[in-house]
DNA sequence: AACTTTCTTAACGAAATGTTAATGTATTAT
DNA sequence: ATAATACATTAACATTTCGTTAAGAAAGTT
């Protein structure tokens, strides 16, 4: 499954801010709503947007400081301020800092999607260090989760769903060692409730089952802490 | 030394036109004028743009016309559209086609620059001078994705249209390897939903019967993730 | 204007995926 | 030993995604 991309929406005006919200999750964005500048650069760094949407006027941090704070830890995350007035100052100061777009309140909320849009799409991040690995070996098979296939030394192969992939994957990552049931739940799933959690084991099952061909692997659980894929 | 980056302007207001090119041209880029849509076509296939500003009101051919025939040829160069009003419906064309600007006149020249500037800058010169393949050989076919023709080793060949032609092209070129709904949704109609995923779906069909002279190959779906075209 | 090609949209069945419930087994604590 | 908690497995169900056909809208040609 695909997931939505995620965007921070800096804005002090509650009312407004919580239409805005809603607007973008209605066209399946995820939006993280901050209500000041301060707020804003915790939630930032607390975790991976695409897209930040910023107020200029707001109490105590503005817009424009909390642009450069976010330059300062990023260098590529698209910007888009929203201004009420249409302080030309103001708008030379985002471009230099880095602006994607700009909008002056009140704007046209499809003019706002189509620009949001327009700037997801235009590069699937070219800069990306951290190279995401997709091809496995162990016991006697191979795995990619790139494709979602996994593969047996004698060609049989397996079409795992995304939930299995990104379990399998996680336990890799981890062989022999334990992945903790937390971890894996709100990485994958991204709650850990008791629904959840027998979610999780189903899938466990699934994959088990898919292993068995090669009987000196196991997923071995460990009582309230995990799972831990081995070659005994 | 480092040379100017190079604006194809197309404005029919030659007083207009005339003002704005100097204005840029003191600022240190090389300038084009063209005062309408087909002239403007002719010059930017003659020539290597950086960039793109069209004004959208003009005669023969408008701007709207005139960036998706540029579209056509060139998918990554930008584009800031001008217009004399604020018309929602011709901003939303705009952005369809892939604007990733947008000035409403009259407009502030300084903002104009900040946008230029903005925009030149967020590619650090991914410059692709990488020369454009269309020629790919695959199973028993040959493809020439500049003629959009698709060829079988007995003779046979058949007429690509325009989306079927760029959807096998992004299949061929991630031979064996997915192809993510998304990015060729994102590339080739400019934007993903419901439908235009219904209507890739359909030109995957229309590529699988193309394809099943040679059925050694198949283009396979990965579920929720996109397509992949290999040979078994 | 008539014709052709291309593209979009609708409709609907099929397949894949994910969740929850039900039931049983293992582990731990007391 | 027994109760409580955690885990395992299967099956039923709901939801989402995909494949295909067909109708008709839009664009391009003759």
């Amino acid at each position: 499954m695909k997931s939505n991309k995620r965007i921070l929406l800096v804005e002090d005006d509650p009312n407004f801010g919580r239409i805005l919200k809603d607007y973008l999750t209605i066209n399946n964005y995820d939006v993280s709503l901050a209500v000041n500048g301060i707020e804003g650069f915790e939630k930032f760094n607390r975790s991976d947007f695409d897209l930040c949407i910023l107020d200029i006027m707001m109490p105590f941090k503005d817009g424009l400081t909390l642009a450069k704070e976010i330059r300062e830890v990023n260098e590529e995350i698209p910007l888009i301020f929203l201004t009420a007035k249409n302080l030309k100052d103001d708008v030379l100061k985002g471009y230099k800092i880095g602006a994607d777009d700009y909008l002056t309140k009140p704007f046209d909320s499809e003019i706002l999607l189509a620009k949001i849009k327009s700037i997801l799409n235009r590069k699937p991040n070219v800069n990306n260090d951290e190279v995401d690995i997709f091809e496995f070996k162990f016991g006697d098979f191979n795995f990619n989760s790139k494709l979602r296939i996994l593969e047996y030394k004698d060609g049989d192969s397996y079409k795992l769903s995304p939930k299995e992939n990104q379990l399998l994957k996680m336990l890799v990552l981890n062989f022999d060692d334990l992945l903790p049931r937390d971890i894996a739940l709100n990485k994958i799933w991204r709650d850990a409730n008791y629904f959840t959690s027998r979610s999780m084991d189903v899938y466990i099952a699934k994959l088990r089952k898919y292993l068995e061909k090669d009987n000196s692997l196991k997923i071995i659980n460990v009582h309230g802490e995990g799972f831990r894929l081995m070659k005994e």
